[in-house]
DNA sequence: CCCCGTCTTTAATCTGTATTGAAGCGGCGG
DNA sequence: CCGCCGCTTCAATACAGATTAAAGACGGGG
C-alpha cells in the first residue's frame, strides 16, 4: 500500500487531511494497474458503462468526434485524476479515451466508489466537491469558448495547465512539459493547428512564454493572468461544510 | 406542502419514484418563496456564498463578464431547477445570477442539503446524479461552442431547450416560449445578435422552424437533431445504482 | 392613439481564423 | 549516415461571423 507514494493521494491531500481508512479504500481503487502504449484508444463513447480510470502515469484526454469528423477535446487528464465521474449518470459513455503517451492506469469498477460513498463521508464529500469544482472549471471553459479570441485561449489553456499541476507537484515552477501536439490543442481549443502554430509564436514574441522541445515556460505568469482574467479553481475548495474527519 | 404541485417534484419525478419522506424534504427547501421582477440581478459572482435556489416560476441565468464587458451566459434556469449546485465546491460565488422575466425563487442554506444528504441516500444519489448529468451537458456545450457553426449552435440551442421543458411538462409539444431576447441568445451561444437573427431567418427560410412572437416551433425536429448530433441527456439516467426506496 | 424605447431585421464593410499547400526541422529506424 | 515520417512553420487565399449603422416592427404608457 506504501511503496510508491500514489499520486491520487497526494492530488486528494492537498484539499484535506486523508485518514488512514481513507488511505486503505483508495489504495483499492489502484489495485490493478495496467499500461496502455501511447496513442492508444482506451474505450470509445456509447460502450456500455464500465470502469473508471485512476490515472498512476502519463497524459490522456477525452474527446468527443462530430459526425463529419470534426473533434473536440474535452478534458485532460493527469497523474491523480479520476477518469469517467460524469459518466456515473449515465447508461453509456459519453467520450473516447485516448493516452497522447504511454500510460499506466487504475481501472476500478463503479461499484467500488459506492464501497468509499458508504464508509467515509469525509470522503465522499471531497469526491462528490471534486466533481462540482470540475463543473465550474468546465464553465470557465466555456467562457473562453465563447468569448476569447485565439491569443487568449492558447494563453488561459497554458495558466490552467500548470495550475492542475501544481496540486500534485508542489515544487513545480513556472515551466513544464506539455506532451499534446498543436493539432490536440487545437481540438481542445476549437481552433486550427495552422493557427495554434502561429499563436505560440506570437506569444513566443512577445515574450509571455518560452518553448523548449516540449518544455514551456511562462515567463510572465501575472500578465498572462490579468490578460485572460485567470481564476485559479484548483488551489482552494470550501471544505468547511464537510462531516469531521 | 400539496396545494400547488412542485415543479421541484416533479422534475425530480420524472426519475425515481419519491417517497412521501422525499417529499417532505424537498418541501423544506420550497418553504420561503420569494418575488423578483424581471431583469433583476439575484446575485453577484464573488458574493460569499450563502444560498441556493428552487426556482418555482420563470426563466433566469447565471453568466460572467470579462473585464472589457463581453458577457457568456452559462446556463439557462427553468422552473423546477435547483441554482448553485456547483458554487457548493468554491468560497465563493463564480458567476452572476439574473431574471428574464418576472421569476419566484425559493432560496435556502446549504444546510438544507446536508439534512438530504444525511437523511435519504436514495434522493442524495439523485441530486449528485443530475450535478453529474449537467456535467455531461456542459461538455456537449463545449463541442458545441468549440466545433460548430452559428447555424448548428441555435439549432443545437433550441434542442435542447425543448428537450428540458419535456422533462416537467409531459405534454410539451414542438412548440414552445423562448422569452430570451437575441443578445441574450448571442452571449449563450458566443455569437453576436444580428447573427442570431440572420440564423434564424434562415432556419426558417429552410422550413426547420418557424417563429410566432416568443413561441418557437420546431417543424423537423428529426432532421434538426441529425444536423447536431443531437443526444437527449434529460430523459434518461442511470438509477440502477442507486441505493433502494 | 401616438410616442418612445426596446428588439429585430437588413445592409455594407471589416477582420480573425480557416483552408490549402509547400517548405523547414528533427528524430528514429534501418 | 541516410531517408522517411510526423510535426511545425510559413504564405496566399477564402470565408464565417463581427461590427456598425440605419431602418422596420412592436408594445406599453401617457
Amino acid at each position: 500500500m506504501s511503496g510508491q507514494p500514489s499520486c491520487l493521494v497526494q492530488n486528494l491531500s492537498h484539499y484535506i487531511d486523508l485518514t488512514d481508512h481513507d488511505r486503505e479504500l483508495l489504495a483499492t481503487l489502484e489495485r490493478s494497474p495496467r499500461d496502455y502504449s501511447e496513442a492508444t484508444e482506451i474505450h470509445s463513447g456509447g460502450d456500455r458503462n464500465r470502469d473508471l480510470y485512476v490515472v498512476k502515469q502519463g497524459w490522456l484526454f477525452s474527446y468527443t468526434d462530430l459526425p463529419d469528423g470534426r473533434r473536440q477535446i474535452v478534458k485532460i487528464h493527469h497523474p491523480g485524476d479520476v477518469i469517467g465521474f460524469p459518466d456515473i449518470a449515465m447508461k453509456h459513455m459519453t467520450t473516447n479515451l485516448r493516452s497522447v503517451e504511454p500510460v499506466t492506469l487504475c481501472p476500478f469498477p463503479k461499484s467500488a466508489l459506492e464501497t468509499i460513498f458508504t464508509s467515509s463521508p469525509r470522503l465522499s464529500a471531497l469526491m462528490l466537491s471534486i466533481a462540482l469544482r470540475d463543473q465550474v472549471v468546465f464553465i470557465d471553459l466555456l467562457r473562453v469558448m465563447g468569448r476569447m479570441s485565439a491569443m487568449e485561449r492558447v494563453s488561459h489553456f497554458v495558466l490552467d495547465l500548470l495550475a492542475r499541476l501544481r496540486i500534485t507537484n508542489k515544487d513545480m515552477t513556472d515551466t513544464f512539459r506539455l506532451p499534446l501536439n498543436q493539432s490536440q490543442i487545437a481540438d481542445y481549443l476549437g481552433l486550427t493547428n495552422v493557427y495554434i502554430s502561429k499563436t505560440f509564436k506570437r506569444l513566443q514574441d512577445d515574450g509571455m512564454l518560452s518553448r523548449d522541445g516540449q518544455q514551456i515556460t511562462l515567463t510572465r505568469e501575472e500578465e498572462l493572468k490579468e490578460l485572460v482574467d485567470f481564476e485559479d479553481r484548483y488551489i482552494e475548495m470550501d471544505t468547511s461544510w464537510f462531516p469531521g474527519g
